[in-house]
DNA sequence: TTACTTATGTACCGATTGGTAAGTATATGG
DNA sequence: CCATATACTTACCAATCGGTACATAAGTAA
């Protein structure tokens, strides 16, 4: 069996870079030129090595997705739920105000607006947002059985809440606060953590 | 002189359902096209009207922001400013969560991403944020200088926490949370207050 | 009615969108 | 060396983008 020409790039690298012009600009800011000048390729080696531009999309939100959840959801198993809360919190603004990377979140970037042509997108762009508001609330309402939080305590509130914060955090990252500033600012949020009782 | 023909419809009603538009959408994922079908009038009309498409989003954003506006800023001169600062917190959540009108903030829709060519529309909406994290700096700031606030607080750290929420109230309401939700969301974020000394 | 001025409807512009057909280059397996 | 299979390059596709030229409709002032 002849094997063929192999391609002269690395389709992971480039789909790190792929990440990168997404994450930037959203779905619908990035056009296929914009992915061909940053990833040097030409249209078809792109659809070649990842189908559409949708699909090309999910697939660097996937990577975008296992990489930076790492880095976040492992605090969440930290000594209580206070402390690991808070260390997610400065994890999410850490990545989000990482030097030469762009600023904010990309699924909360495309998660917001866009033509009704693109609304799948924004569906599974917010259905992991909501993922991650869930895992939240799993976690808090473990920390309420294990009698870390009050019973009086409504988790899907907190959990709302704590999201609503990274959230915020995303958009003052993509608008140039400082990972400094808003490291500060997660730290006036963990204020809101009830009282133990 | 002649007068000219008259035009057949109402400038004001149509940037209202302009500024719908844009809110919905944002400012890239909005077509001419769309606003022809949302306005009823076709594009020489528009263009007559309003300008450039740049120019009519800013319009949009110009009654946009005066409209809410209102029903925000003048809760800051409430009897202090811990109530003036919840109730604005939750007019604003009222604000992004009205039946009938799209959900969530026109400005942070659009200011964080977009492709190059929308950078200016961008960087006007991060600034009109930045005004209103401004005003409400300056609000705590007057409440340190009267005592309502002790001096150990940070006010900028404090505003720029409360501007976060805000907009991650945003971010919630986009992705269909519901009024009630947001409101107590609100309500847990004011835990964060300082407390008196 | 006539002259003039502005609004509207249609049809179009060049540029850009996502996506692809077809020819050529470069590897492997026989 | 040869056949085959895959990748790369160029050129192109229809559709849509924001924006406009031009002709016609509809009003006012004389």
């Amino acid at each position: 069996m002849a094997m063929g020409r192999p391609r002269g790039f690395n389709a992971d690298e480039m789909l790190d870079k792929v990440v990168n012009v997404f994450w930037q600009h959203g779905y619908e800011g990035t056009s296929m030129a914009t992915l061909m000048a940053a990833t040097g390729l030409n249209k078809p080696s792109l659809y070649a090595a990842f189908g559409s531009k949708e699909e090309l999309f999910r697939s660097a939100l996937e990577r975008y997705w296992q990489r930076q959840g790492e880095l976040t959801r492992k605090h969440l198993d930290g000594p209580d739920a206070r402390t690991g809360v808070e260390r997610m919190l400065l994890a999410l603004v850490d990545i989000q105000t990482q030097p030469g990377l762009p600023h904010g979140c990309l699924a909360v970037h495309g998660g917001l607006v866009g033509s009704v042509a693109s609304a799948s997108i924004r569906d599974e762009l917010r259905a992991r947002q909501a993922s991650l508001q869930t895992m939240l609330q799993n976690r808090l309402a473990r920390a309420q059985a294990e009698g870390e939080l009050a019973s009086s305590v409504d988790v899907a509130d907190l959990a709302r809440y704590l999201t609503m914060v990274g959230q915020g955090a995303a958009v003052q990252a993509a608008g140039g606060a400082t990972r400094e500033e808003l490291r500060r600012a997660a730290k006036v949020a963990m204020r809101a953590w009830p009282e133990a009782d």
